[in-house]
DNA sequence: GACTGTTTGTTACCGCTAGTAACAGGTTTA
DNA sequence: TAAACCTGTTACTAGCGGTAACAAACAGTC
């Protein structure tokens, strides 16, 4: 019997059909940015489209594999630099850093992450879904930031809530600040990384009042 | 000669019927999400489409109106809390939860304000125009912080880039440390300003190792 | 070799969207 | 009365995501 053998082989054959799939995505999305349409997606990959759908289910199909590749490359290259060995301030620094670093490199990416034009889920419910429909890269950093943290600092009791908490807001102020700088480009990398690891380090309730009106 | 009053009481009259179309877009966005039709929001307006975009010009016109109006409100709300005359640690604990209540209050209105299924610009031209289609929201927000910092603090040289960055540093903190709990709701809105207060307040710096494995 | 099922691909369509052209009636100005 | 303007309509376009129906190539089975 040459079942499993014949199985076998259409199967990887099916999976490389895939990837080379989404490599052509890659290509279109990095060009058209991220409303691009299913039509050139399948004419860059030189097929048409309901194959595309047989693939990927629909549009978000396709988009949810696309960014699990850029998302799971990203995450780990932030976990590297979350498991330096070195003295907090100075890890804290590098991840910041290799965030910056990542979407300075391609924009493009970053903005197919961030902004991927949230059709993922047509959502007939219109429950209390709210951040379903933002990035889920964000939270899943934001997730990982927390565990990490929680694994190991130490912040008394509650520490776990505090942790995820945390999590989730270092990563919404590295996101919302790198969103903008990357826009306008008002400083230096480094120079932006010092200064938000400054906000983290306490530099905000240390500072002295400005002469003039109340202070903040 | 009429020509001056009747152009009045047409311009009056072409305003008031602006604010009832806007008002009729803000039911269908708050009961169908951010990507109403424009069908729908005619339909509710007991109009038809054409006359939707006379007076707004396109789709973006029309959400770029309605989201003005709510950034407005929430924008002087925070304003008013980030004025009251307290301890700076308050004032940011108020403005924090100023904050949250509104999102807390109206997810809908949240919603439709960060994720605006973002067709805004369809974009021809496709440079390094990364966060514009972010939220303008969270961009406003920042710069009226950042310039609120730079006004009451002191931070020594450069310290208006500094501000800058921390206002959008800590906006973005506050986005999306709501938008998570905003979606799994895991402590109360108390114990998240806290939180969110303390690590502005460089506990994060302060906080010893965790036994077992490296620190932080 | 003939038969059957699965995979890969096509064309041609559906319903929906944003947006527009062209035209009809009412009111103000001259 | 006639010109100008505003408000509203119907009917259309082009493009989108998604699907049904069908054609060919290939496997394994009798």
């Amino acid at each position: 019997m040459e079942t499993t053998r014949g199985a076998e082989r259409q199967r990887t054959a099916a999976e490389r059909r895939r990837r080379e799939l989404l490599e052509a995505a890659d290509r279109v999305v990095l060009r058209d940015g991220p409303q691009a349409s299913m039509n050139a997606i399948a004419a860059e990959a030189g097929i048409t489209k309901p194959i595309l759908y047989r693939h990927f289910g629909d549009k978000g199909g396709l988009y949810r594999a696309l960014a699990k590749r850029h998302t799971d490359a990203l995450l780990s290259a932030l976990r590297a630099a979350l498991d330096a060995p070195s003295e907090r301030r100075e890890r804290v620094e590098a991840t910041l850093d290799t965030y910056l670093a990542a979407i300075e490199a391609s924009p493009q990416v970053y903005r197919f992450l961030m902004h991927p034009s949230d059709d993922s889920a047509p959502s007939p419910e219109q429950g209390f879904d709210v951040g379903r429909h933002s990035a889920p890269l964000l939270r899943r950093l934001g997730e990982e930031l927390g565990k990490v943290i929680a694994e190991r600092v130490d912040l008394g009791p509650e520490s776990e809530q505090m942790a995820r908490i945390w999590g989730h807001g270092i990563v919404g102020m590295m996101h919302a600040a790198g969103d903008w700088w990357l826009g306008d480009r008002p400083c230096s990398r480094e120079q932006l990384v010092r200064s938000l690891a400054d906000l983290l380090w306490g530099r905000l309730a240390e500072a002295g009042d400005l002469p003039g009106g109340q202070g903040f």
